[in-house]
DNA sequence: TGTAGGCACACGCCAAATCCTCT
DNA sequence: AGAGGATTTGGCGTGTGCCT
């Protein structure tokens, strides 16, 4: 018997049948890839199976190892399918000529063979598995029908993080033209190196310092938008090879943009950062300061990096360092959540992050598949119908003392168990979905069983988190994996009205906000009816006056009469709303602010008037007087007015979301966008473009000007004054009854031009 | 290789309205 | 007084980022 954790599979290249290579580590602690035969299996439905199989078996003879016609489920319908066992790694397109040969739908098919491989054979990554073994001249050959879970906590696994710094006289640095100055690898085995000198000794130092070290993980920050890529082309120049894969192979780039390294992982921190909606910059200083996390080096922005290289390149070797021990250390507090979601997905963890939501529950969807039998329909383009959503009620405006917000728990998911929402349940007799001529059956769906099991698999993580320390690693393990059970819960009713889903279902999903639309409106009215009033309220919660008892009838009521149940998620003392629907904050029970879609959250605005902002509702909801967050703004106004506000504070920061040239109108953020790629930089979509407003007339995109370029006295201060700070608080100080506009500093504001 | 829809808000664009200057 | 250019006004579209 042989016990491994499994981290990856590639396809076994040097067999002659389909095999593939599992890269795990042993219990012993050994690293290797055990080899395995896997012939994948796709599905062909139609009529004549009999006549087809011979067909079949003639004009493929070659390409497959048997046929025979199966039951199966299509959309929750019994099909008799025929399911064909290839002698080929190449599923997609022989699944597509025979299906177009035999003139059969083909299912199960659209898949990589690896992907095919966790799938149909029900194995998942991350995860412990015992095989019975055989061994063959040196290699371990394993029996995959023999392959039995294990329970067992995730290994110690070896890693390494590194960071790379490329020298450019001006701009962005480019690949062709300029080379890497340093790379710093750290291990969690304490390991700590600085690699600099001449760039073909960088890249095969590097090079060899991995494979001494033979990592499980490599982890980086950008690494598969920027470092691999250019790693790749230095090493090319260099006539030095860039082998860091496990058997001294190089890496290689996989379909989708991101690199695959033999018999290791490769985990980019930035898809991390970029699900993490508080991290606005999505720097990796930011999304330490975020998680807690120390940053003890001096940041070094990229515009200045060629000037410190030249007079002061210890501080970027020492900065490069710092980099590659902060991405190991972000790294160490989000493993368990990586391979919980790995576990959970069947998606191999240096796949799983780069996997969007919707294919995380795809692959999750294909997985639950497999067990009932029910066939995986090809990916195809749909054109998308949009439907209606949520609702959201106007808030009424101003300052309130004591009100409750209260949350259905998962809503959605909720109502699609509860009134069986799924695609193989829609029917066009019997009950209805509310305002729609269609509705779904009694008998079990597919979405709705996958959600119980996700449901119950949360309940019972969340049962053993009671059992264990808080402390312990058990109870971050276990909270990991709710958090990714979570995750996966509640994309599934947006999967379904996605157009790039294999089970696309618009009714679905129309039919999940329709049933939600009727229940947050019987639950306000009931609410009413209890004498709760309700101030605001959006999709699936409620702000009501916090009045206990009647809040408890209300939500034994939802129990008792919807079947679904609510909570009290908090407690404000006071909230502010303003006319604005989902923007209000709040000071909580335990003396927290709380901000909800204000300016004071956004990214996109400068950081004074967001602090300004956060100052003044600070100071109303603390004191309960309006006239002291008017005394906020005029204080600020008087520094600005002084001109002592530091430059870094009067950045806008606009994100790129599409090719520069595709822009119709002329904004701020493209102008120096624009400007930026002039003067050598690189400005991708997604980047995000830092800026500051110049004094001048005329349009704002006419006087803007990169942050670095900025100096103190072009600074246009009332703009700042009047389109930042004072718009982000007059509507909130209006909300309370005053109008900054008739009292305060802003008429002396005016005078400062 | 994009979970969904609902929403606020800044600013550019464009045409109409209004203002202003000059003959 | 009236022509005609300059400037302001207001509605609408674009663009971003937020909420649940």
């Amino acid at each position: 018997m042989l016990r491994a954790w499994l981290l990856d599979v590639s396809e076994d290249l040097d067999s002659k049948i389909p095999s593939v290579l599992i890269w795990v580590i042993k219990e012993d602690g050994s690293r290797t890839a055990l080899r395995a035969n896997y012939c994948p299996s796709i599905y062909l439905v139609g009529e004549n199976e009999e006549k087809k199989i011979n067909d079949l078996v003639k004009i493929f003879s070659d390409k497959i190892i048997d046929a025979e016609v199966k039951n199966a489920k299509l959309r929750g319908k019994e099909v008799r399918a025929i399911k064909v066992k290839l002698n080929s790694t190449d599923v997609e397109s022989l699944g597509e000529r025979i299906s177009k040969e035999l003139k059969l739908k083909a299912y199960n098919y659209d898949l990589r063979y690896t992907t095919k491989f966790w799938i149909e054979n029900k194995i998942e990554p991350s995860t412990w598995y015992e095989f019975i073994e055989e061994n063959i001249d040196n290699t371990i050959k394993v029996d995959i029908s023999t392959a039995k879970k294990l329970d067992k906590n995730k290994p110690k696994l070896k890693v390494v993080s590194f960071e790379a710094v490329y020298f450019s006289e001006k701009g962005t640095p480019r690949a062709d033209r300029d080379p890497v100055v340093v790379i710093a690898l750290c291990s969690n085995e304490g390991y700590k190196k600085i690699i600099t000198g001449k760039e073909n000794e960088i890249l095969s130092t590097f090079c060899d310092e991995i494979t001494k070290i033979d990592p499980d993980v490599i982890v980086g920050f950008k690494n598969n938008q920027v470092h691999w890529n250019y790693l790749l082309k230095r090493a090319k120049i260099n006539s030095v090879k860039l082998k860091v894969g496990r058997n001294q192979s190089e890496i290689h780039q996989s379909i989708f943009g991101h690199f695959s390294i033999q018999g290791r992982i490769n985990i980019d921190l930035f898809d991390l950062v970029k699900e993490t909606p508080e991290v606005k910059l999505e720097s990796l200083e930011e999304y330490a300061e975020f998680l807690n996390i120390k940053v003890n080096y001096t940041t070094v922005d990229e515009f200045e990096l060629p000037e410190q290289w030249k007079s002061k390149s210890e501080d970027v070797k020492n900065f490069c360092l710092g980099r590659a021990a902060t991405i190991l250390e972000i790294y160490n507090s989000l493993e368990d959540y990586i391979f919980e979601l790995s576990k959970i997905t069947s998606l191999p963890a240096d796949q799983v992050l780069v996997a969007s939501a919707g294919f995380r529950v795809e692959n999750y969807l294909m997985k639950k598949a497999e067990e009932v039998g029910e066939l995986i329909p090809e990916r195809k383009e749909i054109v998308h119908e949009s439907y209606q959503g949520a609702i959201v009620r106007t808030p009424i405006s101003g300052l309130h003392e004591n009100i409750a917000v209260v949350d259905f728990k998962s809503m959605y998911p909720s109502l699609m168990i509860k009134h069986n929402i799924s695609f193989d349940t829609i029917v066009e007799n019997g009950e209805r979905a509310p305002g729609l001529n269609f509705g779904f059956s009694k008998e079990r769906g597919f979405l709705p069983m996958a959600l119980v099991d996700l449901i119950e698999e949360r309940d019972r993580i969340r049962r053993s988190m009671r059992e264990v320390k808080e402390d312990s690693t058990e109870y971050k393990v276990l909270d990991s994996r709710q958090r990714a059970v979570k995750i996966i819960t509640n994309a599934v009713y947006g999967y379904t009205g996605w157009a790039g889903a294999r089970w696309y279902a618009r009714e679905v999903a129309e039919a999940t906000t329709a049933w939600g639309r009727l229940t947050i409106t019987n639950a306000i009215n009931e609410a009413e009816k209890l004498g709760l009033s309700v101030i605001y309220s959006d999709t699936d919660s409620l702000f009501v006056s916090y009045k206990k008892d009647k809040i408890e009838k209300f939500l034994d009521w939802i129990r008792d009469e919807l079947s679904l149940e609510a909570k009290i998620d908090k407690i404000f003392l006071r909230v502010i709303f303003t006319e604005a629907k989902k923007k209000y904050a709040g000071l909580t029970e335990d003396g927290k602010i709380e901000f909800v879609g204000l300016e004071a959250i956004r990214g996109d605005w400068s950081a004074i008037a967001k602090e300004v902002q956060s100052k003044v509702i600070e100071r109303i909801l603390r004191t309960g007087s309006r006239d002291e967050g008017l005394k906020e703004l005029n204080e600020y106004i008087d520094l600005l007015k002084r001109a002592s506000i530091d430059v870094k504070k009067l950045i806008i920061w606009k994100q790129i979301t599409k090719p520069i040239e595709e822009y119709e109108a002329t904004a701020p953020h493209v102008v120096v966008a624009k400007y930026l790629i002039k003067s050598g930089w690189k400005v991708d979509p997604g980047d995000k473009v830092g800026y500051v407003v110049v004094k001048g007339s005329g349009r704002i995109y006419t006087r803007v000007k990169p942050y670095f370029e900025v100096k103190l006295e072009e600074i246009d201060w009332q703009y700042y004054i009047e389109n930042q700070v004072i718009a982000a608080c007059e509507r909130i100080l209006e909300a309370v009854g005053i109008d900054v506009r008739k009292v305060g500093k802003y008429k002396q504001s005016r005078l400062f031009t």
